[in-house]
DNA sequence: ACCTGAACACCGTTCAAGT
DNA sequence: ACCTGAACACCGTTCAAGT
């Protein structure tokens, strides 16, 4: 499964992705990339779509293992997962934003699939936190989402510019993820 | 200033993105739909992007727009202006996509300025709250950004359908900006 | 200054054919 | 099953010319 060649488009796209943004993900550059013609992809994937779909989902698959290895390893901290994943987002604007973007319903089973497994990771998380305390009570995939959105909205904002990035008021998203689990944490601001 | 023919085109491109998102911003149908002909925007707009960036300047003016008329409505309240603004976000999808896009620097000297602009109506907004007690202490820009961040977040997870629409864990963005606000106001959770 | 119609360039996609 | 080369369709953009 998940034959080489396969393989190889995604990671020629991931490339291309990463340098100018989907559009720069043109299926001649790909094929020339992995050293096939231009349409061999669609031997592979049915559309363009389906190839960043596929990229998407492999994109948020690796995140998850990333985190999942960090909780194995002993560290299953709700905010050191979210601190992560702010770091990946701006490593890798492209693919945040590929993986958050708009997907045509139906387009990729597999991303909706990855997009479960990524909140259930955190829900478990938060789960943990809520029981050591360090976060409040009340419906922990509540509080997922709103850890979540904020982790979202915060690299969003930094990667589109509109989060100051001087002055006393600069905040880094990953100061924003830390504000709100300091927030959440003791009550008093 | 801002020929009618020039805001002509900008409506026309705002409803061709509301249908079908910037793919279908065709320059084409731009002109058709203004009685003109396919490439006569090109005497209003440099490029289709520079035309998207006129509309996303116009689409963000027009959210602080309403903002401030409430404002001086006597509710300059942050918790309000943000509602808003996530409602006005599930309203016009699309356009709130186009808003919180990635722009080629300089692109747009519009967009950046109405972007200001709304950080610095939030800001206003979140220092009342602070003298009211209704936010905690501690740099109001950051506390901004914060906010925005939620609400930002919440909005893009809604719209690409990874916030749980069902069972007990179901939250509108709406509900987490609320959330948001009661963290802040009551600590304790 | 604003507009038109023809043309070009590029890229996603399809097709017929090869092994 | 996987690949190739030619061709088509579409759309952003440019150009020469009109008023």
């Amino acid at each position: 499964m998940s034959s080489s060649r396969r393989d190889q488009l995604i990671a020629a796209a991931a490339d291309l992705l990463d340098e100018g943004g989907p559009d720069a993900v043109q299926l001649r550059k790909v094929g020339s990339a992995s050293g096939v013609s231009h349409n061999a992809p669609y031997k592979h994937f049915s559309s363009k779509e389906d190839l960043l779909a596929a990229l998407a989902a492999r994109e948020l698959n690796a995140v998850c293992d990333a985190a999942e290895r960090k909780a194995r390893a002993g560290s299953p901290l709700a905010k050191t997962i979210m601190l992560a994943y702010v770091r990946w987002a701006l490593m890798y604007p492209e693919r945040f934003r590929l993986v958050s973007g708009r997907w045509t319903k139906g387009a990729s089973e597999d991303i909706a699939q990855a997009a479960q497994r990524w909140q259930k990771l955190l829900y478990v998380a938060v789960e943990a936190a809520q029981k050591a305390d360090e976060l409040p009570q009340g419906d922990p995939e509540r509080i997922s989402s709103l850890i979540l959105s904020v982790a979202h909205g915060a690299a969003n904002l930094a990667l589109s510019g509109h989060l100051s990035a001087k002055g006393k008021g600069k905040a880094e998203p990953s100061d924003l993820v830390a504000d709100l689990f300091s927030y959440l944490a003791h009550p008093g601001g």
